[in-house]
DNA sequence: ATCTATGCAAACATTTTGCAGGCTG
DNA sequence: CAGCCTGCAAAATGTTTGCATAGAT
């Protein structure tokens, strides 16, 4: 999905374009698809200084509703991504970097979708260290 | 697992057994699986009056490093739960509940592991609608 | 022109921390 | 009786909200 489709996806939702939206949009565009709010506001400050931490917030929030991003909570803040491929975010508790894996399928998901019970999210959180880190710790 | 492993546990990693620390693991151990420090606190305050939340706090801590409960964030707070085997928590946003899937198996997850990280705990939070509040909608 | 979004500040919720005294082992 | 744990209060986070004004459609 890229910058004109999220642009699409706030106005068919009734979100209008604003330079602050548009700087989040562009943001995200290039960041490594991981990031807080207050990560984004502090980043584009530079290029938006009026920006508040409120409207960052404000922003995901519209961008949560237009699909344009997913987000989980870990380590006490919300963290957004805006890959939308089933998957799980794996957080490695020696550099923080986040990681995704993809995962094809979990059976038992479907068969509790059949015993009548609608699934709207699906957020699976992985914490370890990863091999970068691990091979480190062991030199 | 029972209030004596419980016990045992928390001796086991140096931790002191006190009457705080008894009134938690008697409470989980008669509760529906899924708590908040914040609900815990409210409800042992009956029996222990002199607890604070900063104690539940502190003791959930303690339980967790000695592995008797392990922890989600959603909602804006941490989960605590008791079941260690694999499973999701899937919650309700109609009625609140949460209830768990059992999960058998994660391929991707084995092939990770394989390619020298390390896995220390896995989450997998699910939202939706239960069965329940589907059929109470549609009626 | 309408109505939403922003900026700002304050409120809120959750969790952590510092310290003095009390209790466990 | 040494050291951890508790209770209390305050602080630290992270997020939301109310309100007046600016801005998008």
């Amino acid at each position: 999905m890229d910058e004109n489709a999220h642009i699409a996806a706030l106005r068919k939702n009734g979100y209008k374009i604003t330079p602050q939206r548009l700087a989040v949009i562009e943001y995200i565009k290039e960041s490594p698809g991981h990031f807080t709010a207050e990560e984004v506001y502090r980043n584009i400050k530079q290029k938006e200084p009026t920006i508040t931490l409120a409207t960052v917030y404000n922003i995901f929030r519209a961008m949560k509703k237009s699909g344009i991003v997913k987000s989980f909570e870990a380590n006490g803040s919300t963290i957004y991504e805006t890959n939308s491929r089933r998957h799980a975010n794996f957080l490695c508790s020696s550099c923080g970097k986040i990681e995704d894996i993809e995962i094809a399928d979990i059976p038992e998901l479907a068969v509790f979708s059949n015993a009548g019970n609608v699934i709207d999210s699906v957020e699976i959180v992985i914490r370890g260290v990863c091999a970068s880190c691990r091979r480190k710790k062991n030199a």
